[in-house]
DNA sequence: ATAAACTGTTTGACATATCAAACAATTTAA
DNA sequence: TTAAATTGTTTGATATGTCAAACAGTTTAT
């Protein structure tokens, strides 16, 4: 029980650098993608300073792209990373709030926690399961409001 | 979307510091809860030097005691937080592992990574929704079955 | 009883992530 | 075309979490 609890630590990136990469694409959606820093640390909630400084790493490992006026945009790996990060967010999102009825706000905070986090192949279970679980199977629907009765009691 | 994110960071404890407190847990089991600086490195896997640093702190929050041995034991408070962490654990690990077929390798680590971050709310309602998944009610066993047809094809 | 092993702490270093404040450069208003 | 606002960077500070190495104190073998 020695060296798995470490792995929290072996991420392809941190929480922060998963927001900035998120940050990116939602803020440079309108303009092919390019974002300026003033903008992301808007979207972030932290100083231009501090976006300016995380950027640097991000750029030395390949994640951003660098245009002549100072504009970033995600590089190929950047927008999988980002995608992917995503689609986890979202998958666990929906199970929270669409299966087990955690309140949508709650919802939000917690997959948020987490997108980062669970690998892979987990969130590609959890997206076939919700897939499933949401689906017009009648064994699923039978089960979904079997639980929703045994929760009101 | 500005500051939802950050919620990342407003935890009760950080994953470093939920460690800290399940190994105490777990290596002074047997010793009426008393732990031992180098107990607690060897089972985090991290050198004695930082369990001491560590250490300041959680004594600092009263989440631990210590006696005149330099011995240090979960605080009322401390365990608490122990516990819940490991029921959130236990509760995301079954249900990577025995709802969606999660390799249990796999299901240790993404509960680890996940434990001290889900709200005790959204740890309860993961519970439950096990809890009936996985009794005999014959609507979940029904999709349970599906479910795994559907991962089959 | 002495040598060897182990213990807990401290120090100095490093990495990440944040802030406020100051700065120069650019853009926007009037 | 000036004046005001905004932008991106840098600096110095703080906090957490890690390491290796050195140190003094305690235990354990022999």
């Amino acid at each position: 029980m020695t060296e798995t609890w470490k792995e929290f630590e072996a991420n392809e990136v941190t929480h922060s650098v998963a927001h900035h990469l998120v940050a990116i694409h939602e803020v440079g959606r309108e303009y092919g993608g390019w974002a300026r820093v003033s903008d992301i640390a808007r979207w972030l909630g932290i100083t231009r300073g501090s976006v300016s400084i995380n950027l640097r790493n991000i750029k030395v490992r390949g994640l951003v792209i660098e245009d002549d006026h100072r504009q970033v945009k995600l590089s190929e790996q950047g927008l999988k990373i980002a995608q992917a990060i995503m689609a986890k967010k979202a998958a666990v999102k929906a199970f929270l709030r669409d299966v087990i009825n955690v309140p949508e706000e709650q919802a939000e905070i917690d997959s948020c926690k987490v997108e980062h986090l669970i690998s892979q192949s987990t969130g590609e279970n959890l997206f076939r399961f919700i897939k499933f679980l949401t689906s017009d199977d009648p064994a699923a629907r039978q089960a979904l409001s079997q639980f929703r009765k045994f929760e009101d009691s």
